[in-house]
This record gives structure tokens, C-alpha cells and sequence, in this order.
DNA sequence: TAGTGGTCTAGACCACGGT
DNA sequence: CCGTGGTCTAGACCACTAG
């Protein structure tokens, strides 16, 4: 046997799906029916449904059935202009925030090294977008910032707050990766376990004040995409 | 029943891993021993196990075992030294090219709008780093530059080459996102179907001749990321 | 040969969604 | 109510890895 039987049954399913047979939001066929069409037990059908959801091709709704998925990616600027409300609602994405928690604590070790100091605000927050949980962010702020603005920062995002303030952001250091959703986080953005997610883990300073924030947002990685635009002075580093 | 008991098995595992109760290399319980532990059929057993390879803590080898997940991510630069093999080298990583495919083709609508005109020199490749295939590397160059350098294009990193030649890259556009391995790419990359991916889609421009190479790099996501410094003018855009 | 994971079957019960 | 997907069992055969 080349492949196995749930995969070939998978293949088919995908090329009616990529060859449009059924339609962005159609249903695909049921356990029961795959069952029926291929002459195999439930668990290979599960099993050949499983494999498209773990594709990203359809999603599974219990009850209902499995759909084709339809995704059209919001696209977070690195450049110029960090994330904020107003970028965002130029893509016609409304921003609320629903605060997780908010406190001064101890840094760990790593973090102690990257903002300096001991102790910072810890702000965990939930970032809806159109009113989907879209991104968990966790961002640790230097103190006297964070007791300051405790109040907007509660309720906007971090950079929105900052620059309204007048503390302007010089520099930003990200790293931008893929993990696959813990328990925690796939409860946070109502997402199946090991579902693909993009960080954008990053550090951010001013003039004056040399490092002022570190965190890492946590998106879904079907809906989410980071772009930035690359300019050369001709210098070589 | 308020989790199903093939991820109250996972998590205790996870727990066990966390804590360095299973250290990263060691051997986790076989699906038998899982069994006999939590007393569970050898599916629920092996779907607690699954679990675990799709939040990526461990990966399972047949005949072998399941051993927990070892891995620290190389760093691709997105700022000045796009990727090099000078700069690859630096992190301890030596480069090797496998042509897959290289030849004029007339581009998809998409793509030429991008790079004007209607036919491209396709190339793709695979990236190995230290023998290990990890990218995938899909590029559209500009017909002149691609029938030149044809060549060193097949042998090694598309910017490396271009630049050598005094072609000088002055503006790129990457879009980063993550997405799932479909079979093509699982075959190629040596990764389960769905596996997550790092991808980076980018458009680069010289000074003279505007856009002339626009391609994707697709890498095995739990071992790159990508890294950005924003500077900022002090400007608004 | 013994132990491991990979695939598959038949059959059961539960929980959710719409009629 | 029926159809959907979610979980679970017991048992079978195959393929790979090691000693």
C-alpha cells in the first residue's frame, strides 16, 4: 500500500476542494456519506476529514458538519506605523481590548536583561478583533510608565497609549515566529489544540529611555500575516 | 465529563515534560505503557500522544518511541544581509541547494503585475542546512537575469548571486505568515501533513530596473524565524 | 524475536444543532 | 426527533527498529 487509505481519501476531498466542487462555505460530505462513497469504517473517514482540518481546508463544526474554509489574511504593518487602532480600522478591523491582568511584578531572568531593572508591569491582554478573539498579547512595561497609564493601557494598545503621550518610539527589535496552541492559548483564541499561531515577539525603545517595553503577540496564524517593507541606505552592515 | 480523557492523559504528560520530568531527548511512555498507566484503550492512549506531537513537544519515530522535542530556531535576518550564506555560516548553519526546477514560463496574472511583462524564469529549490532539507524556495525572476545567471541560480541562493554580480537589491517587500504543510510540501520538507510553516513572500526591487525577482520562502516553522529592526525616522507616514 | 508505532474494522454511547 | 460530529472500547494486521 503507497499511502494509506484515509490520506487518498483526504487527496480527493482536497482536489474537489481546490478544483472548486464545493465552494469556499459549502459543506463537504458528512462522515456518514464519506463512509458510504469510499466503503470505509467511521474512523477512516474521521480520520480523512482530520486531515483536511489539519491542513487548514475546511472547518469542523460539531453538529453541523465540515465546511470549506474562506480566509482572507489582515495583514499587520512591522513598518512605520506599529499596530494601532487607527491602522487597523483602515482594513476595516475594529480593536477592543479585554484586559487579563495588569500588575507589577518580577521579570524573569531574560527580560531583567532586556528592559533592565527587577520589577515592570505585566499586562496579559486579549485583543477582539470585529468582536473575534484574535491575538493574546503579553507585554512587559517599564514601571514608572506602567503605573502612569495603568488606566489607558488597561484598554488600548500598548504603542496607541505611548505615543499619544508623547513617548515616541525609536526602535522596534521583533522576532517573528510559528507555535502550535497550547491549552491555554486555544481556550484564549477558541482555537483546537496545536493550532498554528504567529509571534510576533518584540522589544521597543525610545531616545531617552533605551528599552521601555517587551512582550510577545500571539496571533492566529489562519487569519494573521506580518508585512514590512526593507530599505537599503547601500550601506552593507 | 469536562475534558476528554485522552487530553487529561496529554496534559499530565505535558506536565511530566514541563517540569523536566522527561527531559528534552528522553524517551516518553510507549502507547502500551500509556495504557496500562491511566488504564485506556490504545487509541485514547495514542490520541494523548498525538496531542502532544501537534502542540510540538514531542516527535514520534515508528519502531522507536516518542522523544521529547529538542529544538532551538535559526534566526533568518530580515534587515540588511538578506539570506546569505555568509550569514547562515555565521549561525553555524552551511548551505546546500537542490534544484528542483528551473525554466521560462509565462507567470500567473498575479505575478505580473508584480513584475511587468509575461515571462519569468520559475526557479525552485530546496535549502538544505547541515544536509537537513528546510526550505522550500519558490522564485520568479526577471527573464534577463535569470537566463544569465542561470547557472549560479541553480547552485546557489537566489540575493547571494544577484548581488555578487553587482546587481544591487535596494528595496524588498516580505510578507510573513504561517500555514500548514500540504502533501507536496510534507514530501519535500520531511514533516507530517499540517505540519506548521514559516513563510516568507517577498518582492525585491533594484534601483534601475524597479521589481525583478518575486518568489516564497517556505520553512519547517518550528525551526526558523525571522528577525526585523525597525528604525524610525521620527517621521509619520 | 520482541517491542514499537501505523492503519483499519465494527460497534457503542454522548453532546450538539436543527426540524 | 434525526443527523451531525466527539469520544471510547476491543481486537486485528502490518511495518519499522532493535538486539
Amino acid at each position: 500500500m503507497l499511502h494509506p487509505l484515509h490520506f487518498v481519501i483526504s487527496e480527493r476531498l482536497r482536489d474537489r476542494i481546490l478544483s472548486g466542487t464545493y465552494q469556499p462555505g459549502d459543506q463537504i460530505p458528512s462522515e456518514h456519506q464519506v463512509m458510504a462513497e469510499f466503503e470505509v469504517s467511521r474512523i477512516t473517514a474521521r480520520r480523512a476529514i482530520a486531515n483536511l482540518a489539519q491542513q487548514g481546508l475546511v472547518t469542523v463544526q460539531r453538529g453541523k458538519g465540515a465546511f470549506v474554509a474562506t480566509q482572507q489574511k489582515v495583514v499587520y504593518s512591522l513598518s512605520s506605523p506599529l499596530l494601532s487602532e487607527a491602522e487597523m480600522a483602515r482594513q476595516g478591523v475594529e480593536v477592543t481590548v479585554e484586559n487579563l491582568q495588569y500588575e507589577s511584578v518580577t521579570m524573569p531572568a531574560e527580560v531583567q536583561k532586556i528592559l533592565g531593572g527587577a520589577i515592570a508591569y505585566l499586562q496579559k491582554k486579549i485583543l477582539l478583533f470585529n468582536g473575534i478573539p484574535s491575538c493574546v498579547d503579553v507585554t512587559y512595561v517599564q514601571p514608572d510608565l506602567g503605573k502612569v497609564y495603568a488606566r489607558e493601557l488597561r484598554r488600548a494598545l500598548t504603542f496607541s497609549v505611548l505615543e499619544k503621550h508623547g513617548i515616541s518610539i525609536q526602535k522596534v527589535d521583533a522576532v517573528i515566529e510559528c507555535t502550535q496552541a497550547d491549552y491555554e492559548t486555544s481556550e484564549q483564541l477558541e482555537v483546537p489544540l496545536g493550532h498554528p499561531l504567529i509571534v510576533n515577539r518584540h522589544t521597543a525603545y525610545s531616545q531617552e529611555r533605551g528599552a521601555i517595553v517587551h512582550g510577545e503577540s500571539i496571533s492566529r496564524g489562519d487569519r494573521f500575516c506580518y508585512s514590512v517593507r526593507i530599505e537599503r541606505g547601500g550601506s552593507r552592515e
